[in-house]
Formats: structure tokens, sequence, C-alpha cells
DNA sequence: CACTAGGGCTAGGGTTAA
DNA sequence: TTTAACCCTAGCCCTAGT
């Protein structure tokens, strides 16, 4: 993929709120050596929100701050006071905690935390050749008083009483909030405004993956994640249900190939690319000056990169690989997997316009909402979810359930499917009450020849909804129950059958 | 080396302050296949030791007190007060950290932690056929309280104020205190303590690695490292310089070779044994009595179990290889073959003159008898009057709010155990918890709210070989005679649970 | 009522095949 | 490699019969 429209997609996922896992694939598939202040930056904005709404606020964050600085620092971004609060607190966080877990034992981790984060990096900060932004005099005071909590036990008790992490947590939120209004919209968000703005009609492929809405009457989504709550925003919702995420993932990593913005990449880049500066590199590096397409120097700016792999950011892929995030497919050379994509589309451009987009019953298949089967099983109260199971939603895309349990549906037998995908008439296996399995069949005349196995049947979407209803209504373990109530649906079916099932739909 | 040996070493370092990369080592070094459920509950406890000096209390933690609960379980040792308020304690923490992140995002990785924790593994552990005994009323109303927070913005609030941190690092530690003195002194402690005595100088290694003071003229220091402190004790010290620790382990790995008790194992090691019966196991399994017979079949034992390695075992060496001590891969297979491992060292030990029979200490620790300090709370204090002490806002719905997490309340949580084994949440209080979620309406109507199954407890060596003895004895089908006859060991066995043992075993 | 025999059930680990 | 569907079985429950 053309370096450039890789940056540009991951910049657009990183700002929005599409699973991590999703920013993983596309991480191991984007050449990052070439990225850019900006696009780093969002990376490091983006692995911070990340572990704050996995209230997971470690020395991991304390680092990132660092570098964010030092990034800012490179383009003349001053320092604000909500990044030195956040810095301080989380400071303060990393090393109070251990004192919170053994008060009576200073001299254990707690005094190793001191020496790692006060001493180390914090000293660091004041000394050495230029003095750190982040650097405060709220850091000096918090030092005095951690230092003495080592041997002071009433200091110790006075730190202990706080809670740290809370603190940390709302200055982290709040820089959070204010740096990626700094950051701007992403330049793809940026393109589609403009675009629409011309009457372009021209989509980023925000449609499948990026946004619900389509965007059709939503002139400033550019932002709709941008806002502050999008450091704990709506993805987190998708948190409990990593397979399916794991299943859009692949869908949305080969609508990349598809973006509009690719394909029309050889008679509007450079068009684009001038817009890029007005717009989004302007808002991003308010200490350039941009008077002239030519000043930026673009290809300077890209080869310089292209020699120096960042460090900062082989640093947060190790973060990220060490959060809680699934990035292990990082570990994999970026490059080699971005040289054999790029191949593939290419061959894919060249030859004939194949559209491998979503079906249409995943256009509103945004990452966004969860599934509403997830919900419906029985021991919810989201009060917006009808318990019963029988009325959907009736803000979700029906499309997305594959079944609508209605009792029509239940009663009814429409078709058996065979495993091998072929509807059987419900006539054969109506009358097939004791003639189900071919192994029936040798019954008799092989007595201990180990018993075939049963042949394997796929669940259709009815005696999955069935079984719902069925531990909706006893419970989970009473699958004699539910498989008799039901036993039409469950005619073919054992208990232990439904036990197996309900075990795999609860993964 | 000797599995036997080997494990006297593990067992001596999981219980010290000697640093996690040792155990690390060590645990890599030894073979852990026949890995007694002792053992394992040790290795477990260091594990949550370490995390707790590492103020890393997540829901590792919850999982591996599970792990110990289930370890329990099958060894009869009832569940404590103080496991049970931990076990709370960290669940609570797990979640409501989310919501100290992201107070207005309730619906995002707080609401996850709802379903993962308290709608999965509270729920299961309430659920028919595992009833496990870290299940508590407290348990209850908090899960009312969290799930409340979901929608419920004023709950929310509330919860964010909590600093459910502390209380879980605080509970976790009395736990842990609790627990290492409940395990007693290791193999090597006690033989150490016991040579001492007899005038025979017997040293048992410690000396460069384990005691510094090498225990020339301290008595008890079998013990030095149980106090509770030990938790976050010495072994911290040495976390800022891990080169050092890397050298020290070489060496004390070659150490562990030679240490006396193998090099003198042909000649004291079924002496050693014989004391370990009466010193050691004693403590630590309550539920035998050893009195010497001839019923056992060690050779039979020992190979079902080198064929059946420990898989958790395995899983939390490799956690405890990877730094962070993450134990996912203990999600899996929890105890599935825990199987006889506890019996299995105590028919080795024992030779083929052991008897068993449950022991004095256990003749009220068996599963059926409530914990004493459960018992003792003669009054229960109803939470809904407790909650008027904090005058609400009338307004408020006070169904929601069932539980004021600071009150008295938390402290002790009275169970009423029904007949069939199974403790059962007190009526009145049950009564008194709001029915909040609509499933509740759909469990009222469902045909019958079966009383929950008796949890499955895997039958120990001890119990099958006295069973083949009983029938020995009494022929077969005389299960009741035979139940009377040996009635310390099957005392939590019904006759037809015998006979349906014997059932299996005939098969 | 107490007990036993025997069928049935569930949970959970294992296996197979797509 | 993954995993849905299926298999195996220990331990527990239910019931009829004595």
């Amino acid at each position: 993929m053309d370096p450039d429209v890789s940056r540009w997609v991951l910049e657009f996922l990183l700002r929005n709120s599409v699973p991590d896992s999703l920013i993983a694939k596309t991480l191991s598939a984007v050449p990052l050596s070439g990225a850019d202040s900006s696009l780093k930056k969002t990376l490091l904005l983006r692995t911070l929100r990340t572990l704050h709404s996995n209230a997971s606020i470690t020395e991991t964050a304390l680092e990132i701050l660092e570098l964010i600085e030092e990034i800012d620092c490179n383009d003349a971004v001053p320092v604000t006071d909500s990044m030195r609060r956040a810095f301080c607190a989380v400071a303060v966080e990393c090393t109070v905690k251990y004192l919170a877990a053994c008060p009576d034992d200073a001299a254990g981790n707690y005094f190793a935390a001191v020496r790692r984060i006060w001493r180390g990096r914090v000293t660091r900060m004041e000394s050495a050749g230029r003095r750190s932004g982040l650097f405060s005099e709220e850091l000096v005071r918090w030092r005095d008083d951690l230092e003495a909590a080592v041997w002071d036990t009433r200091v110790c008790e006075r730190l202990v009483q706080l809670n740290s992490r809370t603190e940390a947590f709302s200055e982290v939120k709040v820089y959070l909030k204010e740096a990626w209004e700094g950051i701007g919209p992403s330049f793809l968000d940026s393109v589609e405004v403009m675009t629409k703005a011309k009457g372009f009609g021209f989509d980023v492929g925000g449609e499948s993956v990026m946004n619900s809405d389509g965007g059709d009457n939503d002139n400033d989504n550019g932002n709709h994640n941008n806002d502050g709550h999008g450091a704990c925003g709506v993805e987190n919702e998708n948190q409990g249900n990593e397979k399916e995420l794991e299943q859009r993932v692949g869908a949305s990593i080969d609508l990349n190939h598809q973006l509009p913005a690719e394909k029309e990449k050889e008679i509007q880049k450079g068009n684009l690319q001038h817009r890029f500066k007005h717009t989004v590199l302007h808002r991003c590096h308010k200490g350039v000056k941009l008077t002239g397409t030519e000043e930026v120097e673009p290809a300077k700016s890209w080869s310089k990169c292209d020699t120096v792999p960042s460090a900062e950011v082989k640093k947060v892929r190790e973060s990220l690989k060490s959060s809680s995030l699934e990035l292990q497919a990082l570990v994999k050379d970026p490059l080699a997997d971005a040289l054999q994509m790029s191949e593939v589309v290419r061959s894919n451009l060249a030859g004939k316009d194949i559209n491998h987009g979503p079906s249409i019953g995943n256009q509103n298949g945004d990452v966004d909402v969860p599934d509403p089967n997830v919900d419906q099983n029985g021991d919810v109260p989201d009060p917006n979810v009808d318990q019963n199971g029988d009325v959907p939603d009736p803000n979700v895309c029906n499309s997305i359930v594959p079944f609508q349990p209605n009792d029509a549906n239940l009663v009814k037998k429409p078709f058996v499917r065979c495993s091998n995908n072929v509807c059987c008439p419900n006539l054969l296996e109506r009358k097939a009450t004791a003639r189900t399995y071919e192994w029936d069949d040798s019954l008799d005349n092989s007595p201990q020849q180990a018993q075939p196995r049963k042949r394997k049947r796929k669940w259709t979407s009815l005696e999955e909804e069935t079984l719902r209803a069925g531990v909706n209504k006893f419970g989970e373990g009473n699958w004699a129950a539910i498989r008799g109530f039901y036993s039409d649906v469950f005619e073919n079916r054992s208990g232990v059958d439904l036990k197996d099932k309900w075990r795999n739909m609860m993964r």
C-alpha cells in the first residue's frame, strides 16, 4: 500500500474508537519507519488512551508522556500545564501504590519505585542538557514527600491515605481531552468534510468500519470521538466480545485495500496533499507557519525518517505489547508485511476492480454497536434490552441478527441444515425419528466396533435462539428440561449437545 | 534430582523470601508432575504474594483465589472468612477501577468487567454443582450495587469514591498472613528444627540463599517469614538489582543439588518421611490420621501421577517465568487433574504402612461444617436496617442501594447452611434483596427451581482404598455398613456415593 | 423409613474434522 | 492453527423396589 495512504488510514483509525485489535493488525501491516511526528504522537496518545480506559496507569504511561513531550519539543509545541499535572499525578501513583499495598514495608518495592522514578526519571529530567517541559515545582514538592516517606512513618501514613490512582486517572483524562483536541481531526476526516462541502460525495471508507451513520447527515462527524469522552468511549463496549472483533478486523483490513482514497490517488493525491497541509498540518503543528506548498519539503522529511527508524515508535510498540492490547502481531517486522501487502494491493488494483466490500448485512455493523445477541443472555439487566429476547432493540440493525426470534419461528421448523450446507426438506427429518444418523444402520452387525461419530450438524439460528430462550426460562444447567420443553426443536439434539452448544455460545 | 527432594526444596523456596527469579529457575529445573496439592497451594500463595507486593491486584489474583479454594475443597479444608473477604474485595477492585478511570462511561470497560466478573465468575460460583466456598452474601450485595451502577449515576458516584484498591490490598494481606500460617512451615524447616533438637547439626543449605543468619541461634526460624510481613518482605529489597539475583540463582541451584537432605537420603529418607508425616503433613492436611496400615498401593498412585503431569503447576511455572506473573493460562483447566495428588504424596511418604483416617484436627474441618467465624455471628444484622444509618435521599429507591460498602456490614456475613451440604443465602436477606433484574422474574415461573447439586468432590485415593477395603470386609452392596465402619473417612460421602464410586471403579 | 440398584443427568476435559 | 460440534466419564441425583 502506498505509504501515504496507509498512514492516513492508520491515523484515522488511531483517532477513532476502533478496537485495539484492529489497530494492532493495521500497525503490523503499515510501514512505520517513515512515520512523521504527528502520527507518532497520535500513536502515543492512542496508547495512553487505551491504558487509561483499561484503568492501567503504570510507568508505561509515564514513559508515553515523556515521549510525547519529546515530540512536542521538536515540533516547538509548548508543554501545557495539564500535561505536567498528568505526568506528576501518574508519577505519584506509580510510587504510592506500593505504599498502599505494603504500608509497613516502605523499604521494599516502594523504595525501589522512588529510586526508579524520582531519583531516576525526574532527576534526569531536571539535569542534563535540557530541562524537560514536564518538570515542575509540583514534582519537586512531591519528591520531597515521597522521599521522606521512606523513613518517616508519619509521612508514610499520610501518603497511604491518598487515592493517588483516581487522581492520576483524572489528570490523564484532562490531558487526553486537551491533546486530542489540539491534534485536530484526522486527515481522512478533513478530506471527507471538504469533499462533501464541495459536493464530491467522496467517501473515505468509514462507512463500514468507522462510522455507523454513513456520514450522510452528519457534517462534523470527523470529530465525533475526539470530544474527551473518546478516552473511555464507545469502543469499550466491545471488549467483552473479542471474538466478534477479530472477525470484523479481518473484514475491515480487507476493506482498507479498497479505500476510495487509494483508487483515486493517482489523480487526486497531489491535490489532497495540498489540502492536507492547510488543514491537518496547520492544526497539528501550530509552531509552523505554512505559506506555500513547496516549503514543507515533504520529501526530505520522509527520507530523514526512513533512515532513522524512530526509537520512540519502537518503544510504543513495546508498550503496546506489554499492555493488555493484543499486539503480538507487531513482533514481526512490519516492513515485510507491508511489502507483501503492497504487492497484493498493486496487483489487485492493476487487475479488475473487484469489490471486496462488506456485505449488505454488514453495512451497519459498526464496531461500536455491540452484538445484541450478547446482551440477550438472560442475565443482563440492561434496561434498553428486552430480556425476553422477543423484541429486538429497534436501534440495532436487524441484519446483524441472523434470526429474529418470534413465536412463529420458534414453532415452525423451516428447514434442516445439513453439514454440507444443503437445505434438506423438513419431511425427511420429520419421520426419521429413529434413523437420524447413518450409524444407526450398523448397530446390529458390529458388536464391538467403535461407534462412528455422530454426523456433524451445524446449529441453526432457530436452535440457538431456542436454546437461549430455554436457558432464560429454566436456567443454565437444566439441559434436560430445556430439551424436553422444546423437544420439537431439539428433536435430534441431546442434553449434552445443548450443554456443549451453550458452552460454545458463551465463549 | 530426586522428586521428593526437589519438591522439598521448591516448597522451602516458595515459602521464604527468595526472589521470584530464583523461584522461576527452580520451577523450570524441578519436575512438577507429581506435585501434591499442598505444593500447588504454596505455589499459588507465593504468586499471590508477589502480585500483592507488586501492588498488582488484578483478575489474576481472583483466579488464584479460586484455584486455592478448589484445592482446599478437595482437601476438605474449609474456606475461611478472610479468604471470602479477600475474594470479594479483589472482585470489587477489579471492577470499580474501571469506574474510577472513566466515571462517565459506565457502559464501557466497567460494564465489561461487571459481565466478566460478576455475571461470569460470581454467577458460575453460585450456580448448580459448583457452589464455591468463596461465595458469600457480601458478594451478592456488592453485585447488586455494581450492577446498579451501570445505569444509576448516583450509585456510580458513590462507588467512585471508594478506595477499592487499598481495601483489596488490605484484605489480601490478611488472607495471605492467615494462609501462610495455616500451611505451616516447610518440610525442610521442620526437618531442620527436628534435627537440631536432636543435636544433629543438620543444615538444609539455607545459609547462602535462604537464611543469612545460618540459623544457629534461632530455633523457630522455620517460620521466620511467615509472620505476615512476609507478604511484602525482604525479597523486595532485591528487586532493583536483577543481575545480582540472576547470579545468585545459578549458585543456589547448584547448591540445591548438594543439599544434605539429598546426600543422606538413602539413609535417612524413610526416617525423615516418617517425621514429615507427623509434622508438616499433619498440619497441612488436617484431614488425615496417620496410624499405619497396609492398604495403600503407592506404586499405582505414582505411575498415575507421573503420566498425568500437573497442568496447572506447569502453567504457574510459565507465568512465573514471564516477569509480569500473568496467569491467563490458568483460566483453562483449573484443577482438572488435581486428582489425588495430595494423597499421592501421603502414600509415597508413608510407604506401605500407613493408615488413613481423619485426624482430630479435622473433626470440625469438614466441608459440611460452617466456618466457626461465621457461626459465631449469632445475630444477623439486617442490611436493610444498617442502611438507615446512612440517611439516604428519601427519593432514592432503597432497593437499588441495598448495601453501603463502608459500613460495618462489610465485616462479616452470615451463612445458612442447608442440610444437603449446600450453603444457601440467608432467606431473610434473600427476600430483602431487591429484584432488580428481569431475569429474576423468569426464574420465578420456571417449573422447578431445583436446588443446586452438591459440589463435586473428587475421590481421593485414600477414600478409594478405604472403599476397597470396605468391600473386602463387608462385601459389595453393604454400603451403609462400610460407610459406618469407616465413618471418619467417608464423613461427607453418602452410601449412594460409595455405591456410585464402586460402580465407577469396577468399570 | 432406610437402603440399594440402576438409570439418568451434568460438568468438564478431550477429540475430531472442517 | 482454530474451533464448533461431538465424545467420554466421574460424580451426583432420582426413583422404584424391598
